[in-house]
DNA sequence: ATAGATGCAAAGGGTTTGCACTTGA
DNA sequence: TCAAGTGCAAACCCTTTGCATCTAT
């Protein structure tokens, strides 16, 4: 059974503090802030249950090492800023991609996924 | 300067006989095919240079090694097959993602994936 | 008390690199 | 000829795993 150890409430409090998909190099920095003992190992297993478990969601991009959020969001999709690397969410979707599709072939999911600068970047870009 | 060495003579033949993406592992398999000694090193570092010189494009899906294809096709979107785990190239584009920008957002690229199960696939299934 | 979790360090898996040898121009 | 390219093996980087210790229940 999961134990509500120091370390895994400590993660929980990391993405409660940050709403945005972060890396495992990002959750351990910020979970070292709360517990420099952190290891990487315990991030590495503690994300791995804590997807299965269901309280983050694995959000994968593009040639890019996978990013966790919390789960529970509707559905949506990101926006990977070229500048400060950080991914934002982009609420709604598009419709009008079945259109790309061949015949015959089946379709299970969709990805979206834009590419520029944040509102933060474009301004002192 | 480049030279057209064996090897990447045979590289390129690869890609003439094979349109859709594919991984390093793959292009070396069938590469290895006609030159039995190619090594993985010179797969690595032929498509490096062939993606350079614009000979090959990579093609980056969530969660999955880079592929590559013939550059030079038009714009286009992929699809991967969960079964045959093939990816296919989708013709066209949709508009409209556009809406998905917050304001004050530059977007400079997109990109659109869809999964699900080819059309052989979709058959035997 | 005790099974699950942690931290460390070693092991994995895929990609890159150093080096001596080979080869295309 | 001789610098670019090749093959091999070692080095790398990120992630996973084995193991002794710690700890939530």
């Amino acid at each position: 059974m999961q134990r509500e150890t120091r370390q895994r409430h400590i993660l929980r409090t990391v993405f409660q503090e940050h709403p945005a998909p972060l890396l495992v190099g990002e959750i351990l920095t910020r979970g070292q802030k709360h517990l420099p003992s952190l290891s990487q190992a315990t991030v590495y297993r503690a994300v791995r249950d804590l997807v299965t478990e269901g309280f983050l969601a694995v959000v994968e991009l593009p040639g890019e090492p996978p990013r966790y959020e919390r789960s529970g969001k509707s559905h949506h999709h990101h926006f990977l800023c070229r500048k400060c690397e950080q991914v934002f969410e982009l609420e709604g979707c598009v419709a009008g991609w079945r259109d790309l599709v061949p015949d015959g072939f089946t379709v299970q999911e969709h990805e979206i996924i834009l590419y520029g600068l944040c509102r933060q970047c474009s301004m002192t870009a």
